[in-house]
DNA sequence: CTCTCTTGTACGTTATAACGCACAAACTAT
DNA sequence: ATAGTTTGTGCGTTATAACGTACAAGAGAG
């Protein structure tokens, strides 16, 4: 269940940063014991014990709630994956989430007549497009713009956005999420 | 905090869907009491509530943990830029340095049968390399690698490294630079 | 109109999250 | 080697999540 997603996360990010439980109490405002008992999914934590967790290590929620695989410090190669489909957009991970950068990438693919709208990130997220081949277009704030091969934009993606293809190619585009480094500036 | 987006979103998709808090809690399993605290901020759910109500809902957790609030705003737009030659790399800039991000972002083309060798960066500067078109070789520890297209490769570039291009075609890639959170000043 | 059903809230009870503290084991310094 | 400190776990206590139930108000049917 959704426990385990967490004290895995927990336990590796604590053990990422060099943090007893002593000082990862410290620095989140949650008890020691607590700690010990959500990484051995001995517990279920509210979301206002999560919350005060996440703001200690400075963190995204999102980041201790999604699934990751560890990653190591050291080098990481990827050979060119699987394409994945959902729904219009076909995408392929580049690098996965990384907690050191606060960022992942993804190729993307959109097929000619196709549109994709994609929901909101939590605040503070920031994404970067790179148009490699064909022509893309990007809505935000109700508004569709047109991207050429080579262009780059810059948005944030704590808003509803979509892509489209309304050309007669294929479009493939590069997308680096940013997340926050530190929740505070909320 | 974020009891308010959880009540925000909870009273968004019931109501959406047209159900009662009888008939949420029905096809939640979380009681009908516990599902109007919840909307009303005077309980925290645990990751084990909320996990239920998701599935009854039948929606990912994301959606009930994202605020759906719009700020928007494109943050930057680049279109192709020109070539700047620098030795045998040529390079041109995707993103420039943001010290929010503390990261840039380069297109670079390499021609057949042309060497590129770079001296380190600073301490914690780590790099990424998506190849785009061609066959690009990477040197890392005095040990040339291959990457094709579609290939990516993370590696620590506060040690020497060097590119070349041993095929008969452009080889076509891009480089993010990390710099360390520490190090904003760029 | 009255009667029945539905809805959301309040309240007391039960279950469990979250806590402070003690302590054995491991680690560090002399 | 010993002494001191740190670490993670277990336990009992406190706080609160989650529950079932009652009920006033609202909605719908006849």
């Amino acid at each position: 269940m959704f426990n385990t997603v967490i004290a895995n996360n927990l336990k590796q990010f604590r053990k990422s940063r060099g943090w007893s439980l002593s000082r990862a109490a410290l620095e989140t405002h949650v008890s020691k014991a607590m700690l010990g008992q959500i990484e051995r999914e001995e517990s279920s934590p509210t979301m206002a014990t999560l919350w005060k967790i996440a703001q200690g290590f400075h963190l995204p929620m999102s980041v201790l709630l999604e699934p990751h695989s560890v990653n190591p410090q050291t080098l990481a190669k990827h050979s060119k994956t699987q394409l994945c489909f959902d729904d219009n957009l076909q995408f392929r991970v580049l690098f996965p989430f990384d907690p050191l950068l606060c960022c992942e990438m993804f190729a993307h693919q959109i097929a000619p007549g196709k549109v994709h709208l994609s929901n909101p990130h939590e605040i503070g997220v920031i994404e970067d497009i790179i148009v490699i081949t064909g022509e893309l277009q990007i809505k935000l704030t109700e508004h569709w713009q047109s991207l050429q091969a080579g262009d780059t934009l810059r948005f944030k993606a704590d808003q509803p956005h979509g892509y489209r293809n309304c050309s007669s190619e294929l479009a493939v585009f590069h997308n680096v999420i940013h997340y926050p480094k530190t929740i505070s500036d909320h």
